[in-house]
RNA sequence: GGCCCCAUCGUCUAGCGGUUAGGACACUGGCCUCUCACGUCGGUAACAUGGGUUCAAGUCCCAUUGGGGUCACCA
């Protein structure tokens, strides 16, 4: 989000911390006393909590609102007090929610709620109103379980004789289970998923699309979620949670070039890979290598896996990988395919391509024989993109080198297998 | 319990009186294929219930049920 004013980078509407702002709330509650809309109310927090108890061991299901004692008296004791709200007993309040319509809610479910606490610090309510109503907020948009705020919020804004912003609530996303979503149900923070490796267009792809609809369409790029966002589209319905279909629109995020162009790709993945011990990366070494994982990476910590093995030598080897594919069975083919890659000087995809596809037609081989120990060598792995696509990135001296290698591993196990048949 | 809000496939949703109820994720069958993926063709799967209104109801109204939010000198 980009803050067009606030704390971090200034603006005309400061101070913009609430304990810089104490006296401005004060003063703003001294015009609602002097205007009888609030009150000083003496009672203690002590007292106020033994009547509520006292009331809930007679009936557990009672309702305990404040009784209003201070309401009408016209002493100023010397001692500490609330400001209150003088909330009024008949008619409702009714808004135009943008996202729910119509709202209306009675005022006897109301109380004299407090304005400002005994130390002076204001509570939520009306901190909120006086911060809203004195930097000109126009549009007050947050979760559903803010709905029952907005009235008392609205009483202020008429008590205090301001203009009234828009309100616009949207539903909640919960648990998979249906609860509320909470530290116990896993990653519930932006900043943790930028740190599993979310592309941040991805998340909040993921985010504004999770109550909204823009007819089938399903991923979004940051400017047409700007540009198509509208609150009439907006469910009212709460939500639960998905992460495979989180992760599917992260997949379609980085697979895209126009989503997750290769300069922010890079930039990431680079992050990801320092994490695995792969520093001083070159940066085109490492664009160079993108193409190759895009289709089949969901996060760029998946990407940093799959790009592992270009950036270290040699590439960690899988064991069972290793027992399977590099034997002395293969290894002769190893050597061949090898030699016979030597002298390409153009290191192409479609060059290395028709190269191995002649060898193999010279020898009577398929692709499938060769494909699965030359991959094994090259990268480590039994899964890995194309063949000819990852000795193209890898070049042709480190190509060779890894094949040669993997002949070698072959040859030596030999010895290390006959008894495994 | 009071007050407020909500209700279409397992999940996110389209639908704004007449639809074979559409899409996406997930699941699943086939194709493609050097592995893993990607891609592609297909399949399973939903209008919470009961009353109205209407020629016609997933769409409008009411009730019921179910779910959620909130009831502080927290935010």
């Amino acid at each position: 989000m980009d803050w067009d004013e606030g704390p971090e980078v200034g603006g005309e509407s400061g101070p913009y911390f609430q304990m810089e702002r104490l006296s401005i709330y004060k003063e703003w509650a001294e015009r609602l006393i002097s205007q009888k809309k609030a009150y000083r109310c003496y009672c203690t927090k002590e007292v106020l909590d033994q009547q509520r108890q006292a009331l809930k061991a007679k009936d557990p299901k009672a309702n305990f609102r404040y009784p209003r004692t201070c309401r009408d008296r016209t002493d100023q004791p010397d001692a500490p007090y609330v400001v209150r709200f003088a909330t009024p007993t008949e008619g409702s309040v009714t808004y135009v929610d943008k996202v729910f319509g119509e709202v209306t809610t009675p005022n006897h479910a109301q109380q004299d709620f407090v304005l400002i606490r005994s130390d002076g610090v204001p509570l939520y309510n009306f901190g909120a109103v006086v911060d809203d109503a004195s930097m000109g907020i126009t549009l007050v948009a947050r979760g559903r379980d803010h709905m029952v705020n907005t009235p008392p919020q609205i009483m202020l804004y008429e008590a205090l004789g301001s203009k009234l912003p828009e309100f616009a609530h949207l539903p909640m996303m919960l648990a998979p289970s249906g609860e509320k979503l909470g530290k116990r149900h896993g990653t519930v923070s932006v900043t943790e998923y930028r740190d599993q490796g979310y592309s941040p267009a991805g998340v909040l792809n993921y985010l504004v699309r999770f109550g909204w609809s823009h007819g089938d369409q399903e991923v979004f790029s940051i400017p047409q979620l700007i540009e198509a966002f509208n609150w009439e589209a907006c469910g009212k319905g709460d939500g639960k949670f998905d992460s495979k279909k989180f992760l599917a629109i992260q997949h379609e995020h980085l697979k895209s070039q126009a989503l997750t162009a290769d300069k922010e790709y890079g930039e990431r993945v680079t992050t990801f890979l320092g994490a695995r011990g792969l520093h001083t990366l070159s940066k085109s070494d490492v664009q160079n290598a993108i193409f190759t994982v895009r289709e089949r990476s969901r996060t760029f910590v998946e990407a940093a896996d799959g790009l592992d093995f270009y950036f270290r030598d040699p590439p960690t080897m899988d064991a069972s990988a290793q027992s399977k594919f590099l034997t002395s069975a293969n290894a002769s083919n190893l050597r061949s395919l090898a030699a016979t890659l030597e002298p390409v000087s153009t290191w192409t995809e479609q060059e290395l391509d028709s190269r191995v596809h002649a060898w193999l037609a010279e020898r009577q081989l398929q692709i499938k024989d060769i494909a699965q120990p030359a991959r094994v060598a090259l990268t480590g792995r039994t899964a890995s993109p194309g063949l000819f696509q990852v000795m193209f990135v890898l070049g042709k001296a480190r190509s060779l080198e890894r094949l040669a290698h993997g002949a070698s591993l072959g040859e030596s196990a030999l010895h290390a297998m006959p008894h495994k048949g």
